[in-house]
Order: structure tokens, then C-alpha cells, then sequence
DNA sequence: GTGTTTATCGTCAAGCAGACGACTATGATC
DNA sequence: GATCATAGTCGTCTGCTTGACGATAAACAC
């Protein structure tokens, strides 16, 4: 049989699926919309849809990431785009059981973005939201503030929500990633915050600040101060040119 | 309209494509096979095959992989399979244009293998060989011993390599990933010279020898030794129980 | 002014990596 | 059997990086 006869493969429809992450109050966000449609009616989902037929997964993901936040995607040989955010492909799902009622692969995609204004409803969801991961995966030390579990992801999302987040934290680690959350200009202490919110742990004020200014190429100076955390200004960066950390950053063990 | 109405969304035709790397011969190869058809006919290609109806994409590349080379996919719940290699998903690529004839979103997975006898030819392709990652992509610092340039690979494929070279490269860094290129039981020196021919540089061997026997849970002694490097008998060891390497060891640079 | 907050600089000790000397145990060769 | 070549293993030294933490600086709140 010849390999590319019509008939002789099985049919798949090909989604991405977006894992979107921010920091907001502290805490690692991620974007999830509200299903509006059988199954999972009324559940929480990552944002995604069908990739078209003339376009790339990347395209697809791109376009997805415009729909859901206005968000543009900083392609690689355009970075410096106003309001990018950093897109990569995560990994994809392909169980022929993930949905209910038809053979889908979803190829997911993982964007880092700053902290946003309220995000707004895309085609096929009643309502959009950033949620703390910490909430919508449980299990990680506590629930929502009042004990309440909410109900949990659709389809295999919560899978696909954890991988994302494990590849953001260990991404940051060893490349220059985490000013992907950052606003265009930001202080050290935001840089360190970030981390702090993406790995769940205290690091050192001090230790931290000799790391990223010593590291060539991480971060340059933008000029200025600010003193919008409060207490003594601080000094302004922007995100250098190196993307790979050498030594990298490692988080803290136990 | 309905994202679920089966005329509503293109179809696409799911392919798994396999990176199966090993070390023969202190050169870094990969596994590919002669296509048998139109396009590229004659062309060489990593192996690959359709998905079926029912198969999970880790069980399609797990098939794909025993068709191949008689191999058996260690997965993770049961990683201590005589004859085991390992496998990951690598990327999934779906350029509308990457095969002439459809659209075709190939999930490529990479497998790294012990030394293994000659491959045996699948379904679809007249041969198959181990062939070095160098001559296959070119470009890093030599072609073939003669100088001639063979012929690129199929389709995206000598992209697909890269990416799986480049993730065997980084990933063998911060994990015990290397040992899987090792037959059962192996000597530092064994290893040594995977890591060498992985990364395509020298190490010091006084050095690698006190970071790998060192480093807890990497390696456990098998209480043997063996010859057949020549020179002083060398200690056996089998891979660890630990996956992870903290510290990792670090590439050298430039 | 006093206290609080955040930023930034410095110090010290422990750990790790790179360079490299020295010794050991085999097989190959004369 | 002496010598040589090969590969494995153990140590030493030095410089760099890190983690813990003291000290100072510059803002704001009262």
C-alpha cells in the first residue's frame, strides 16, 4: 500500500493548545478560558484552536496567543517587538482518548508574558482569566486561600499545564528567559521576584544581584531608577543580548 | 460554527519520524534508511511511519523504533529492560509545505542506542545504516573522508536531526542520559568516550573519572572489570538509579 | 528624627572544576 | 623476560563560584 494514498492513513484534526504564564501578585499565573460547549461545558481550559490549513504550528500558536491576550509573538529573528512575549513549542499530546469524541493532536505551545491587564474573551470561551497554577494544579501545597479546590482542567490540560510550567522553571534556570516576564524596563529586585514566584522559594537579595549583574550579557543598563517597589531606588535594566546563562543559575534543592 | 463538525477543520495526516542516535566507532550516527518512493526517491531519511488509529504517539514511536532496529523502548515505568533504549519526544514540525504531496505533521521523537549490529531494513526503505551525524548534516568542520558531500537528507529531516543531535548534546549535560549509549555494564573510559563523541571534544580523563564516580547514584560498581580497551583492566559499572546531575557537567566552551 | 523597606557592596568559607603529576596494571614487541 | 605503549586511577594545587550573612545607602511613613 502506498504510504500517501488517501485512504490509507487515519484522519487527525491538529490543534495547539496554550500554556501562557505571567507573574501577577507574586505568583505564577496562567491563562485559562471558560468552555462554552460539550464536554467539559463550563470547565476551565487552556486556550488553543485548530491550526488552519495554510499555516505553520508556529503560526498557529502565534495567531491563538494574538486572539486570546493582544498579545504579538516575539519571533526569533524579530525579538524586540513591542509587547512580545516569548513563544516556544512545549510538546504534544496525541492520546486517542483525550478527547471524547475524535482523534486530536494538540501541539502545545508555551508563551512567557508580563503582567497584563485583564485578558479578553477569545472566540470560544465565555470568559478568560489568569489563574495561580498553584491553584489550578492543587497538590502543591495548598489550594485556594479558603481550602476550596476548584474543579480541575479539561481534557488532559492540567498535563499539559504542569509540563509547561516544569519547562519554564527549569528554562529559567540556564538561559535569560525570565525577562520574558518582565516589563521592557525593570529592576534587579523584579528580576529576582520573578524567580522566586516561577521556582516557590525565597532567594538571596544580595546573592542574586551579584549573579545577574555579573553575568555578561544578561542584563544592561537602561538609565534610570525607579522606586516603584518602594524603599531605595533601584537601578534600571533592560534584557541584554545573551540568551544561554553561563554558569547557569541553578534553583535551590529540597 | 462548531469546532468539532468533522467538516469544519482541515485534516492532516500525523507521522512519528525517529532521531535514533548511537556511538559507533567514536563518531556520533544516526539511524536512516533509503526511501523507496516518490518524492526523494532514493534520497536517504530518518525513519518514520504513520500513526494509527488506536496508538498513542509514544506507542507509534515506540513501534516504529522495533520495526526498525529490534530495539525495545525502555519507558520510564520499566526502564530496566535488557536491550532498552531510551525514547523521548523531541518536536513536532508541520510546515504546510515540508512534504509535497499533503499536509503532514510529523511528532519526532529521538532515541538513543547502545552499539548495535547491523540494522535490519523496515517496510519502507530499501536499506537502512548507521551513518555519522557529521557527514549527514555537513557543515561541522568535515564532510566525508574523500571530501564528497552526500546528499541531504529527505524532506526536513536533516532538520529534524539537528534538533535531536542538539537536545542528545544539552541533555547528557545535566543527566545520566549518556549511560544509555553504554551497553549494560561499562567502564569510565566507555562513557568518557561517549561523552566525547557526543559533544565532539576531548575531555580529560582524570577529571571526568573523579566527576562520574563521584557524583552519587550516576554510577554503581558491577564488580567486574574487563580489558577490552586495552590497557590497565577497567572497573564495570552499571547505570544508577539517579537521573539527574547535581552539578551538572558542563560542556566546554569555544 | 525614627523606623521600615528595598537596594547594593563586601567578606568569608566551602565546594567544584581545570590543569597536570604520579603510579598501576594490562598486552605487545623485541 | 625486559621494555614499551596504552589505559585506568588517585592526588594535588589553584582559581572561580556559591551560599551565608554583615554593613551601608537611599527612599517613604509617621
Amino acid at each position: 500500500m502506498s504510504p500517501y494514498d488517501p485512504s490509507a492513513y487515519p484522519p487527525f484534526a491538529v490543534t495547539v493548545d496554550l500554556v501562557v504564564l505571567t507573574v501577577r501578585r507574586h505568583a505564577l499565573c496562567a491563562l485559562v478560558v471558560r468552555r462554552r460547549e460539550q464536554p467539559f461545558q463550563g470547565r476551565w481550559a487552556l486556550p488553543g484552536g485548530f491550526v488552519r490549513d495554510d499555516e505553520d504550528l508556529s503560526m498557529a500558536a502565534a495567531r491563538e496567543l494574538g486572539e486570546e491576550t493582544g498579545l504579538c509573538a516575539s519571533d526569533p529573528s524579530a525579538p524586540a517587538l513591542d509587547n512580545g512575549a516569548h513563544l516556544e513549542q512545549l510538546a504534544t499530546y496525541g492520546d486517542p482518548r483525550r478527547d471524547p469524541r475524535m482523534r486530536v493532536v494538540s501541539v502545545a505551545h508555551l508563551a512567557l508574558a508580563p503582567d497584563l491587564p485583564a485578558p479578553r474573551a477569545g472566540g470560544d470561551a465565555h470568559s478568560a482569566r489568569w489563574a495561580p497554577v498553584e491553584d489550578l494544579l492543587g497538590q502543591e501545597g495548598g489550594f485556594g486561600r479558603d481550602g476550596e479546590q476548584p474543579a480541575p482542567l479539561a481534557f488532559d490540560h492540567a498535563r499539559i499545564l504542569a509540563d509547561g510550567v516544569e519547562r519554564a522553571r527549569s528554562k529559567i534556570e540556564y538561559s535569560s528567559l525570565a525577562t520574558a516576564f518582565c516589563p521592557a524596563e525593570f529592576t534587579v529586585g523584579e528580576l529576582r521576584r520573578v524567580y522566586e514566584a516561577v521556582w516557590g522559594v525565597a532567594l538571596d537579595p544580595r546573592n542574586f544581584h551579584r549573579k545577574v549583574t555579573g553575568t555578561p550579557g544578561f542584563l544592561v543598563p537602561a538609565g534610570g531608577t525607579t522606586t516603584r517597589q518602594g524603599g531605595r531606588p533601584a537601578q534600571l535594566f533592560r534584557a541584554g543580548g545573551a540568551t544561554l546563562l553561563n554558569p547557569p543559575m541553578l534553583r535551590p534543592e529540597v
